[in-house]
DNA sequence: CTTCTCACA
DNA sequence: TGTGAGGA
């Protein structure tokens, strides 16, 4: 299941079929790149090469649009994203200590219960108290 | 022919 | 975001 992650990182479209598989104009590509919202490879022309993530990426875009969402509102989403999914690697890292799995099982109680909000951090994986 | 950057009657 | 210039 690591082969068809690689591939699908490929960058190996030009900006050209980009546009036709997301029907959006070359301005609209690039200026989400220069929002940092993908990040195209370049060939040795200087010229923008896309893989099917970036494609992804892209009608992911497009529908936040449509859905009312501005680009700052679509970079938020994407910024916590990267949070949460570096979040969830440190808890991969390192196994917990027992005093981090009394703080889940205190914050699982905690929301269960309804006291809480679930999204809300219960404790800093980088620095265990 | 395709894509790139830059700029704006 | 569109569009056109000027170069690669």
């Amino acid at each position: 299941m690591k082969e068809k992650e690689l591939r699908r990182s490929l960058a190996v479209l030009p900006i050209g079929t980009v546009m036709k598989l997301t029907d959006l104009t070359a301005r609209q590509i690039r200026y989400y790149e220069e929002q940092e919202l993908i990040m195209p490879q370049r060939n040795d022309g200087n010229r923008r090469m896309y893989s099917l993530n970036d494609i992804d990426k892209l009608f992911e875009i497009k529908d936040y649009l449509d859905e009312g969402v501005n680009m700052v509102g679509i970079k938020e989403i994407y910024l916590e994203k990267e949070v949460r999914a570096k979040r969830q690697r440190e808890l991969l890292k390192k196994p917990l200590s027992d005093n981090d799995v009394r703080r889940i099982f205190q914050n699982e109680f905690l929301s269960v219960s309804g006291l809480k909000n679930p999204d809300e951090p219960s404790f800093n994986a980088n620095k265990p108290l």
